[in-house]
DNA sequence: GCTTGACCTTGTAGTAACTACAGGGTCTAG
DNA sequence: CTAGACCCTGTAGTTACTACAAGGTCAAGC
């Protein structure tokens, strides 16, 4: 399988694959002879292992012990567990940050009363 | 007032405020005669405008568009309520897509089952 | 046989929003 | 007069890609 089909069958850009190889995500493509890159089944399930983790919201470092551990014979899963311990608990602070954000904007938002004032009260808020 | 003291006083690194001059968010500082910037209460103003933009989540292209309302003599609530529309809509949104990644991390987590187990099964639903 | 087009290669530069120096100048206190 | 705190510019690094530019390879069609 060469890079193009690869790509199209997970999806994914083939700059990235390529830039995922570069960066010691994905294992060596074997190269055929007129330098193409050669891809198998093995790569493909490793490229879908790393992209079903960004989907998740996981870091390069992150992704990187993921599949460091999925190289284990019998991956341990206390490790995993504390990774996603702790992405859990990154995503959720994301979430609260937002959430703050969310409120203080309608709240602004409100002081607008749709937009039809012709002074806003949201710059003056804004300047302190 | 000098770059060190605004620095203190707004909270912002020094070369974040150098760094928001020169893309030209903040207006430039006049020069001392010995090059150093020299600053007054309006861009003290100024900066917390951006400062308090950027930490509602607005990007520097929005708190742009933010900077040249407010500069406006009667800014136009019609726009302020516009531009907080579509990025209230854009936090939103990532508060959907961050909810999805903790609901699907939660579940593969519970596989874990504590984490006694001795070989993964998260590791084995990522690979698919 | 030759050309066209799809595909592949490398390497570099761009994105957002800063942050961290390196290498140097200025000013005040002891 | 010198140590230390402050200031200057300019460049390079960060994350996770994305977008070329310039060129090589190969199969199909004329
Ligand atoms: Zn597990
Ligand atoms: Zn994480
Ligand atoms: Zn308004
Ligand atoms: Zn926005």
């Amino acid at each position: 399988m060469r890079i193009g089909q690869l790509s199209a069958e997970c999806d994914c850009p083939v700059e990235t694959i390529r830039y995922y190889e570069k960066i010691g995500l994905l294992p060596q493509a074997v190269r055929r002879a007129n330098g193409y890159r050669s891809y198998d089944e093995m790569h493909r399930k490793w490229l879908q292992f790393i992209l079903r983790s960004r989907a998740l919201g996981f870091n390069q470092d992150e992704v990187r012990r993921l599949t460091d551990l999925a190289h284990q014979q019998r991956p341990a899963c206390a490790d995993v567990y504390k990774l996603l311990d702790e992405h859990i608990n990154n995503v959720l602070s994301k979430v609260r940050e937002l959430k703050r954000m969310q409120q203080a904007l309608s709240r602004l938002q409100a002081q607008c009363h749709d937009g039809t004032l012709h002074d806003c009260p949201v710059i003056d808020e804004l300047m302190g």
